[in-house]
This record gives C-alpha cells, structure tokens and sequence, in this order.
DNA sequence: AGATTGACACCTAGGTGGTAATGT
DNA sequence: ACATTACCACCTAGGTGTCAATCT
C-alpha cells in the first residue's frame, strides 16, 4: 500500500485515488517550513475569536490565551530550507472547502496540559493521546466527499530531557533523524461533508509509536522531541466537482495541542493532570471512591499514597527550554473526557 | 439520511451516490421471491464444490452437507406476488463483480448450528449475531471500489413457538407485519477489491433489535420468525466505469445461516453451544476453570449445576415445524469462534 | 401460558500509570 | 544518569446467558 514515501495507518477505503490525493496533500506540505503561508490556517473558533491570525505566530506562542496563567513559550518554529513549491501569495481555495472551519474540542482541557508542557506517551506498541484530537466541523458543503487526516510535524530541530532539578525543559542537542512521516485517516473516510459535521469527529484510534519499525500504521515519533498535530481536510472530488488551479484541502492547527513525546511522564504535575482527568486512569486517583468523579470544580480527600514533597514542590520559573507549569495552574478536576 | 424507504445502519462515506447504489440494489430485491433467478446466488465455495447450484434448492434444504446429521428441512420458501421487473432469464454481470465469489467462513461452526435450529437473540438495544456472518472474498478487481451489505429476508410468512414438551417449533400462525427492511452496510464500506479480499471480511457490528422504532440503525426483526441473512457485494463505478445494462452487483446466500429470531432461547442445544463456542459466554462453560478452553474434540467435566434431565432428554424427531436439532448432534467443543 | 424485559455476574478486550528491571 | 521496556493492578467498555419480574 505504500507507493510512496508516505505511510497511512489505513486506506481500505476509495482505492487508489484516495490514497494518492492523501499523499499529494502530504508531500506538498513535507518539505515546508512548520506554517508556510501556503496553509489555510484557521485558529480554534471555540476559544478565539481573532479575525487576522499570523499562523507563525500560532505557533511560537498561545496567542488566544484568556487565562492569566502565564504563556508557556515554545521554541521558535523551525524553518527548514528546502522551499520546494511554496506559491507564497494567496491561494485560490476549491468552493469545496473555502468556508471550511474547524474548532478544538475540548480546548479548556488543552490548554490546562498546554500550560503544564503537554506530553504524550509513546509506546512500542502504540499508545493512544490524551486528550485525544477531536474538532467540529461547520462549512462543507453537505453531499461533497472529504477525507480527514491527522499528521505530526517537528515543532523544532532538538533533543529535550527534563531536568528535575529545576522541574523544567531543558535543550540535550540536535533532533534525532526523523522517521518516513506517516499520516492518520481517520476511519470514516472518506465521508460525505453532512457525516463530518454532524457530530464531533475524535481521532481516538490514533496511536503513538516510538518504533521506527512500527508494523501498524501508527504515527512514528522520536521521544524527548516536540510536535505538532494537524488537522487537513480534504474535499474529494466527484464526477466533474475538479476545480484544476485551486486548493482542494485545508490545514488546522491548535497550537495548544502541540507536545512532547516521552517513554515516561517527566513533569508529575502532568501526570496528575492526566490521572485527574482521563477515566482510564481513574484507579490513580486519590480520592474516595464513592464521591471519586467530582465534577469541575469539586475537590477530594487523598486515598492513595500521601506524597509529600514527592519532586519539588512545583514553583519552577520557565526556563530556555521550553513550556513550563504555571505555578498556579487549575485545581479544576476533570472528570470524564472521552 | 432517509431518501426511501430502505434505511441503513449509516452511511458516512460517500455520500449519497452511495447510498442511492445500495438502495438500488434493495429496492430491486424487496419484492421478489426469496431466491429470485435474478440473483447470482453462489454458494458456500468453502463446504461444496457443486457446480451445479439451485437457488431455490439451497434454502429448501442444505444440499451440502458433508455430516451424517439428518438434514433438518427448513419450511420452503416463500414466493411473494409482486415479480416486478424480474428479468428471468440470465443477466450480463458488469465485469467488476463477474468473478466475484464468496465463501463463508466458520461454515462447520454454522452447520452444527444449523443442524440443531439455528437462534439468533433479538433485544430492544439491539443483540450482535453469533456466530457473527464472515465471508472471504476473491475474484475482485483490486483497484475498483465495492460496498458490503448484508440483509435479511424472510424465510417464510410464518410464526413459530418452540414445543417445549416435543422439544421442535410449530406454526403458530401467519407472519406479523414486516418493519421497512433496513441494510447493515459494513464499516469499511466503500473500499477497494484489494481491502476487502485482503483478509477476512466480518460483520460484527451488525446488530438485530425486536425494537420497531429502533433509530439505531439496527436490523429489525420480528421474534419467533425465520430470516435468512443475504450478502450483497456491490461495486461502486468510478468515472466512466458504469456499464449500462449490466448488473453491478452479487448476492450470496449461505443456508446454513439461516435462523429464527428469538428473545430467549428455546432449544437448551442452541443455549449449550453458544455457551461452547462463543468467548464472551465463557461464564457459563461447565468446565474446570484451568482446561476449561479444550480445543475441539476435547470433551471436560461438568462444573456447573449439575443440569440432569433438564428439559425432555434429547432426542425428538423433526416435525412439521422446521429444523430440529440431530439427536446425535456433534460433541465437538468450540473454543475460540471470533 | 407464553413472550419479553431488565438487572446481574461473569466474561473479553483494551486503555491507564506505577514499578522494577533492563538497556545504553 | 537517563531512557526504555515489560509486567502489573486497576480501570472503562461492552458482549454473554441467567433469572426473576413483568407484560399481553
């Protein structure tokens, strides 16, 4: 199935034409710098309502931030040099797709990791995100077929290890040699515009591997690296719906989903957060059991372990490497977010 | 969703070319006879190498069967009035489905559920089938896009009701009204030759409900009649693919699937080899815990209540009714069916 | 009396982070 | 040192037939 040097978890559906349209949308962004002018980047209508966006500027820092907690700042995007096929003027967009929009599920929780440094676990075999990726589409046109892809790109060249001491981020080198990029269909695809928007789309079968060998179509990263997800959209053409000179897709991008793959949580207060509000993990949690899913808000007696000064109290100030906690993050419990 | 009166599980993808295709093939098969010339019936290539093959042989009685185990003969079929377009005479197939073929698999598990009366649960949030229908397929054309369906026809326009003291089912009386006829169309639908001839093609999210205002796009069926499940593969023409005048489709029958909707067991030998043969009833094995999965042929003892002569011991002769089970019906155990 | 429903114990299947062992 | 892995207890989620209660 891979004619190309691009590798998807699946493509059952719609043969082969699918297929070579997901790798065009693909290659043409693989040599791109993280948020070349050429996307249609739209911002996550939930939590901004912005109407000039610097998609750059998306990305070096939260910029749609209504907490007071201070903005944990990424690295500076990096811009690679290969800008192969880059029409930097505007584009003219497919009508199927020119008043596409997308907004975040979920994004008070997003931000909430967001502003701890968010990190994902990668597993040899696999693991799913959490918060998973989920959006809400408006704007297709309701008979026309898209397909919805999720890939991953570097948010910076670097190595990172945590240093504990500190409770922070902190630069260990170059980035490790990237793997062929792979990209997320998700299993509906394609569908007609009328099933995507519907209902939240969740991309909660994706998983995240750190096995460059991976056999299973999940998303190869290097851990102790950052990324980024992206949404696309893609309109799927029909008999005669092929508009040649247009963009047949859009891209997303929720800054405050971007992360850190790790083998193991290094920020606890992460780890807490995720106990906190994944049900999966809701033996970790320390509280009682009967009252033990508080809603937002609520606030419960320890049951397991009392771990005292477990690292460092957490009262760390950012440091170069990266997004740190904020010190007064949420003591918002979560409950079930699936 | 609902263009006429066929309704289907869902129908995400695609769109609605989709959905008129697969209503096209409904609609052509809602009044006909169970068995219609019409149809490219083949039978399970897996358990019978007839060349020769009467459709309506195959629902009358299982003409292939390689067991001792006295046939059980369903009631014949019923053969409705209204032969709207009915072109009797042989069809030309499109060249995407002219090689297509069909074998069931788990066709010895089916057959020993046959021999006994096959039972199928119906419940009001809607009961998977077990075993669940799973076909190989072959003869595709690798890169042409094909939808799977499966739906159910009646096998008669009878009631039943299980003779507890004779241990056999026994009219009881004419048909209940028929709900509009729904098609489960599998999830991967449409996908490529190449998907669905890849592996094993299973239904296991197809679901059957007693419930008539089931909006769960779940099969409705009616409890206490016999269905006779139908799989369709239909191709899906791409840009200039279409062939006028040519059937764009197949539909296989497998009588050994053939069964009466319940919504409780009433043969204690269907119960017995559900329990035997399907993972999730392991509770309910009477077997040690520790060899209690004995691969087929092996036979354990008893953990359970000590079940003595539970309803009348087993051995009853076929009655006008319709299948019974074999009095000697296999010992076989069935470990791992899913 | 027969058919249906709902609560239940008991499974499968798989998603959590913890923890100790193992690499590197 | 640090990163990774394997295994584990503990969850969610949902598929089984049983049984008692209820419906018709």
């Amino acid at each position: 199935m891979e004619t190309s040097g691009v590798v998807f978890n699946q493509f059952p559906r719609g043969g082969f034409q699918l297929q070579a349209l997901a790798e065009r949308v693909s290659r043409d962004q693989e040599h791109l710098p993280v948020l070349p002018p050429l996307y249609n980047v739209v911002r996550d209508t939930a939590s901004c309502s912005r109407s000039t966006y610097s998609p750059l500027q998306a990305l070096s820092e939260s910029t749609c931030r209504d907490h007071a907690a201070p903005a944990p700042p990424p690295p500076p995007p990096r811009v690679q040099e290969s800008h192969s096929q880059v029409p930097n003027q505007s584009v003219t967009l497919h009508p199927a797709v020119a008043r596409c929009s997308a907004s975040l599920e979920l994004s008070a929780l997003w931000r909430s990791f967001h502003e701890l440094g968010t990190e994902m676990i990668v597993t040899k075999a696999g693991r799913r995100m959490f918060p998973a990726l989920q959006a809400r589409l408006s704007g297709l046109l309701p008979n026309a077929d898209y397909l919805l892809l999720v890939d991953f790109v570097p948010l910076d060249d670097k190595r990172y290890r945590y240093a504990f001491h500190s409770s922070s981020w902190v630069v260990a080198g170059k980035a490790d040699p990237v793997s062929p990029p792979r990209i997320h269909v998700h299993p509906d695809s394609p569908a007609a515009g009328a099933h995507w928007m519907r209902q939240l789309v969740s991309f909660d079968k994706l998983k995240l591997t750190n096995n460059q060998l991976d056999d299973n179509g999940h998303i190869i990263l290097n851990s102790m690296h950052r990324y980024q997800p992206r949404l696309h959209v893609v309109f799927l053409p029909g008999d005669g719906q092929s508009a040649p000179g247009t963009v047949p897709y859009r891209t997303f991008i929720f800054p405050e989903t971007g992360f850190t793959a790790v083998t193991a949580y290094q920020n606890h207060r992460i780890t807490q957060l995720k106990i906190a509000s994944n049900p999966f993990a809701k033996g970790f949690r320390d509280c009682d059991p009967d009252d033990c899913p508080p809603e937002p808000g609520g606030q419960r007696a320890p049951r397991r372990r009392e771990e005292g000064p477990l690292a460092q109290p957490y009262a760390a100030e950012p440091s170069a490497g990266g997004p740190l906690y904020a010190p007064h993050a949420h003591t918002v419990r979560y409950d079930t977010y699936i």
